[in-house]
DNA sequence: AAGTGGTCTAGACCACCGC
DNA sequence: CGGTGGTCTAGACCACTTT
């Protein structure tokens, strides 16, 4: 039997076939990592041309939240933006290589959510959230300073969690214990100068510029997950892009 | 009669059919604004099926170099990233409102090309350039100091003209005066502290920050045509993407 | 009404992958 | 080898713009 398509009867085929997969892995039904039925199967499934289910699965590739392998088939894609940090900043060791930062969470505690945290986070004034104030570093030297909030009710069992147990990943951990998988992010750049606390931990000179990485996290569904902010030397930072 | 496609007759004939219409682009044949035949007369002209020749137009539409309107026609896109500055800077008048800086050329001479502009342009080390040093002010007040270098053989026209009559936006001037098109840039941020000399121009305290912006512009064929450094106040940067 | 791009169909054949 | 996605064809019909 064929499947009905969401969405608006007016609407091209093909958007609303898309629509209605997206739901699928919004929905967790088809979770990150997993193959997909093949254009073939899904054509038929909703009464579709092949070439229309085509169109939509490339709409969904477009919009990273599938992949498709020649020969192997189409997969829900796993998003993964650790990476972030390299767009921004050159870290490397002494001996000049790039390396993932090492990771240590000087603290983490269960906290009314301050008013701009709640705004971000879209909870009411009151909510609580976890705190957690995170150093990253390399070759034991702190590279950037962390302040990352998660709302205190969805993520329970990662408040649980031993701290000496989290690696330096953290969306993986959210995704295992919590079931919140981080699909997006949005991110704003401003500089500050450091105040003298910043200016310890970072080992700068007081009046150093920082740059100041703001990071709101959202989950497929389009509900904020996670805050971040993060602060490292702007004499680190390099950024590149290209605009046409 | 059926034109030729270019390139190697193994690559798939839509990658094929797409590299023939880009050099039309580049070329000039087609140029910026102008509409280009219909996707029929495109397909019979190359003796592929419509749908093949849609394929590759939708290509060159991803790559921003055309632009499709429903029941219109498929243009030759204009490029325009003037606005680029609002990228990464905040610049509002007194009223508050966003506003296109006023331009000022305070220098404008030729000279050997220093050897980091001769290697961002790929020229050899002797060779001449012009060199124009620019202010960009809101409300008479100046935002942003930019140092901007051409190669001085293409653009004789352009040193022979008059410097009060040239606006804010240098990229058409290139365009009608000597034929050069901007068709794509690559900027690389970075941050500096103000030197003596810039905390002078700009009206700021000495060691404050400033967001350096390197701009290289490069035309349809892939050359470089312009390189830029652009240096604004931090306090006055502010960044914001996407990721996913 | 004529011409354009947008959607959709129903195939064929090819290239790649894993068994 | 069978199954997957990638390319290509040759149409039909629709929606939009212009004349």
């Amino acid at each position: 039997m064929v499947s009905a398509l969401k969405g608006d009867a007016r609407l091209p085929r093909y958007q609303r076939l898309a629509e209605t997969l997206r739901d699928e892995v919004v929905t967790r039904r088809w979770r990150p990592g997993e193959q997909i039925p093949s254009e073939n199967v899904i054509a038929a499934q909703y009464g579709v041309a092949p070439g229309t289910a085509r169109q939509a699965l490339a709409r969904l590739v477009d919009e990273g939240l599938l992949e498709r392998q020649h020969g192997r088939g189409t997969f829900v894609r796993r998003p993964s933006f650790d990476q972030s940090l390299f767009r921004f900043f050159r870290f490397s060791n002494e001996a000049g290589e790039r390396v993932v930062p090492e990771s240590r969470i000087v603290q983490r505690e269960l906290m009314r959510a301050p008013s701009e945290v709640a705004r971000q986070l879209q909870l009411p004034g009151e909510a609580e959230v976890i705190f957690m104030n995170r150093l990253r570093l390399i070759d034991g030297v702190p590279m950037l300073a962390e302040q990352i909030w998660l709302p205190a009710e969805r993520f329970a069992a990662f408040m649980a969690m031993d701290a000496s147990e989290i690696g330096p990943l953290l969306y993986p951990v959210y995704d295992s214990l919590c079931g919140e998988v981080v699909a997006r992010a949005e991110e704003s750049l401003t500089v500050e100068m450091a105040t003298p606390a910043y200016a310890r931990v970072l080992r700068l000179e007081e009046h150093t510029p920082l740059i100041v990485i703001d990071r709101l996290a959202y989950g497929y569904d389009g509900r904020p997950i996670e805050w971040r902010r993060s602060r490292g030397p702007a004499a680190q930072f390099k950024y590149h892009t290209e605009i046409r």
